[in-house]
DNA sequence: CTATCTGCAAACTTTTTGCATTGTA
DNA sequence: TACAATGCAAAAAGTTTGCAGATAG
């Protein structure tokens, strides 16, 4: 009998005394259905289905659940350009090269993250909440224009 | 006979038709004395000797080297933090870890950083100029006392 | 002499906070 | 009916830009 991610969030935060609001179901629901995403982006989707729904909402919603655990974040470009956020599950060997020339994003996997994750918690005794990986430089497009 | 940083950076400076201007050389002198530096604290130290320079200048400096390939740049903190600029050959394959809780910066070094760049290198035809790997958590302190 | 650099002040981007009000349990 | 959560407006933090004046080559 498995949990949906949602059930799983509402008992994580009224675990710890807090409230399940309309705003904070609206955004489980579109974390849930986004591999990945940002604060104002969410915010943005969020908006077209409730008018009322704010920024810092949106950005104290996704502390508390990221304190809950029920989510984590990472930045996936070099600039640290916007945080983003998604269930833990997804995506996690994947990282990202991001063009500094043309912006372009070419999404990168690699079994040496999981590699590098065991290697960190054998050497140092840790409690591993997030990693990011960033890579930058010119694309192949740039690389030759230049 | 091998060059100094200093005369190489400016060297590419006067490729590309820039100016030795007297904040520059002292930019310069400061970067080659630090391992790592971000621009609030390399404006500091250069305020001291110079106290005319200004942060915009700093910056500006500092994007100046980047583009000419003199200098690179990376976040070590997952979160949304200053960006350090070093001098390329220096820690390379250093990373950080972060706790969350207690700001402590952890460094760690993993000979995995060179495999994963040559992964990206074998499989896109990418120019890699920096990458960044960010990791965070609990540090052994404060997973213990919570 | 002229294009590049500079400092200053102000703008910008992303994220956070104070506060009075609303709404959940 | 308490205490958590909200919206608004304003602040914070790091970085960038416009502009008029200074300066390298």
């Amino acid at each position: 009998m498995l949990m949906t991610f949602q059930e799983q969030a509402k008992e994580a935060i009224r675990a710890t005394g807090g409230r399940i609001t309309g705003q904070r179901e609206l955004l489980l629901d579109l974390i849930a259905t986004h591999d990945e995403i940002d604060a104002e982006h969410l915010h943005r989707i969020a908006h077209q289905q409730d008018p009322t729904i704010s920024l810092p909402t949106v950005y104290r919603t996704l502390h508390t659940l990221e304190d809950a655990h029920v989510i984590t974040s990472r930045y996936i470009s070099a600039e640290h350009e916007r945080k983003l956020y998604r269930v833990p599950a997804k995506q996690d060997s994947t990282f990202h090269f991001t063009c500094r020339r043309c912006g372009q994003v070419i999404p990168f996997h690699s079994d040496l993250i999981e590699q590098i994750k065991q290697e960190i918690a054998a050497r140092i005794d840790i409690e591993l909440w997030t990693l990011c990986m960033c890579a930058g430089g010119l694309c192949p497009n740039c690389r030759e224009e230049r």
